[in-house]
DNA sequence: TCTGGGGTCCTAGGACCC
DNA sequence: TCTGGGGTCCTAGGACCC
């Protein structure tokens, strides 16, 4: 069987190159965007602004002495996703094969697509022009017999790369290869293979099978397979990823302040239950279990979850059970950052509730979505909430809705 | 002007049951 | 008359990706 042929398109420095896109200004400066709270750190510098040494997950003081002069832009989530759609309409039209793998990056399986666009170097070069001329953004393309191998290639050469490794190249590429440069091995496999005196692919590729399963167990295979470029993996379209169920939903944030208040706490649990139930809700899915998050002042961050009677997807149901864990967790220090996240998921059969309490619970539910829908997030909302919002002080910028709030 | 937010998968241990 | 053994469910935490 021929082996098929995958592309792995990256885009470059995607959310500054939209921001620079977007505000003529900012063209050729050293630029990051980041989160717009107080307490964050750089999601994607410009390459003006990596010149300087600026790097993803600097915090803004690091950012700032490495290049004085950046210019911080805040994250813009809609425009993103408005140009990953764009983009995603662009890959589509090469081949029906597309998987998003994350907002700026993508597999294409153009296997079998040469009598239409000719060979693979020659349609990445196609989709790379395509790209450049819709949207004035550039990426690296990496070609490959598969994902692992792709994704590889378009990480060889930034910006605007493009490099094919193929069938006969695979030996040479990985031989001397540091094994961390494969999509997959993380920080802690590489100091765990490096004590095994594995450092390279090519090492990784010869270590013996029983060695790296009594290590790491089933991942021991996958990993020798690794250091061999072999791998599965299917390219999975939206739609198949749709079919597939979700297996958790959640949200959470950082405090602008680190905060030992409970009831603050709890008034942070009822917004982002809030949201996750609106997710759930608009998947049409609800869930069993409920798990809170908490992460210290000092970094520690740990969780406890509660498995629930039946499955939810209203806020207040997913609020109690995030505040009965809470109230369960003797708080040893201030906290920085709280999570709700719901899992054990169902799909919903849409069906009326059974008891009139159930059924004005759903009623209640779907009209706030209804209005939140159209006039924005957290425009009506839970007394508590608005409490908040009256007090002035403003749970996470990020969510407020442009004009008045009405209640 | 110290360290974001969204996920998935795997493991290990304990409870519980037969 | 010391501590079988398998299976499932549940929880907590860690590794990894962007």
């Amino acid at each position: 069987m021929n082996p098929g042929t995958i592309l792995h398109i990256d885009m470059n420095a995607f959310f500054a190159s939209v921001e620079q896109r977007a505000d003529p200004t900012l063209r050729e400066k050293p630029i990051a965007v980041a989160g717009s709270k107080t307490r964050g750190v750089v999601l994607s510098p410009s390459y003006e602004a990596r010149a300087y040494g600026v790097k993803t997950g600097m915090t803004y003081g690091e950012a700032k002495k490495a290049c004085p002069h950046i210019i911080m832009v805040a994250a813009d989530s809609a425009k993103y996703s408005a140009a990953c759609e764009q983009l995603l309409g662009i890959w589509q039209e090469f081949t029906p094969l597309v998987e998003l793998f994350s907002i700026d990056e993508a597999f294409l399986d153009v296997t079998g697509c040469e009598a239409l666009f000719g060979d693979p170097v020659r349609m990445a070069l196609l989709i790379k022009e395509r790209i450049w001329e819709a949207m004035k953004l550039t990426c690296s393309i990496g070609i490959g017999p598969n994902k692992l191998l792709a994704k590889l290639g378009s990480d060889m050469q930034k910006p605007d790369g493009l490099v094919l490794i193929s069938s006969a190249d695979v030996a040479g590429v990985l031989e001397d290869l540091p094994v961390q440069q494969l999509c997959g091995i993380g920080p802690s496999l590489t100091k765990s293979l490096a004590a095994m005196g594995i450092g390279t692919c090519g090492e990784l590729a010869r270590a013996p099978l029983r060695q790296l399963t009594s290590r790491f167990g089933i991942l021991g295979e996958r990993l020798r397979d690794m250091g061999r470029g072999i791998d599965d993996g299917v390219v999975t379209t939206q739609q198949e990823q749709a079919d597939e169920m979700s297996r958790s939903m959640g949200h959470s944030m950082t405090l602008d302040e680190d905060c030992a208040n409970v009831e603050e706490i709890e008034r942070h649990i009822l917004q982002l239950a809030e949201k996750v139930a609106r997710r759930l809700r608009r998947g049409l899915y609800s869930g069993r279990t409920v798990t809170l998050t908490l992460r210290y002042a000092d970094f520690h961050t740990f969780s406890r979850q509660r498995r629930l009677q039946r499955a939810v997807n209203h806020g207040l149901d997913i609020h109690a059970a995030a505040v009965g864990i809470l109230h369960e967790i003797p708080l040893a220090q201030a906290v920085r950052l709280v999570g709700v996240s719901v899992s054990s998921l169902e799909r919903n059969v849409a069906q009326m509730p059974l008891f009139p309490h159930e059924r004005r619970k759903a009623f209640v539910a779907d009209a706030m979505d209804e209005i939140n829908d159209r006039y924005g997030s957290f425009t009506v909302t839970w007394g508590t909430l608005a409490e908040r919002h009256r007090h002035g002080r403003v749970i996470s910028p990020a969510w407020r809705p442009v004009g008045d709030r009405q209640y």
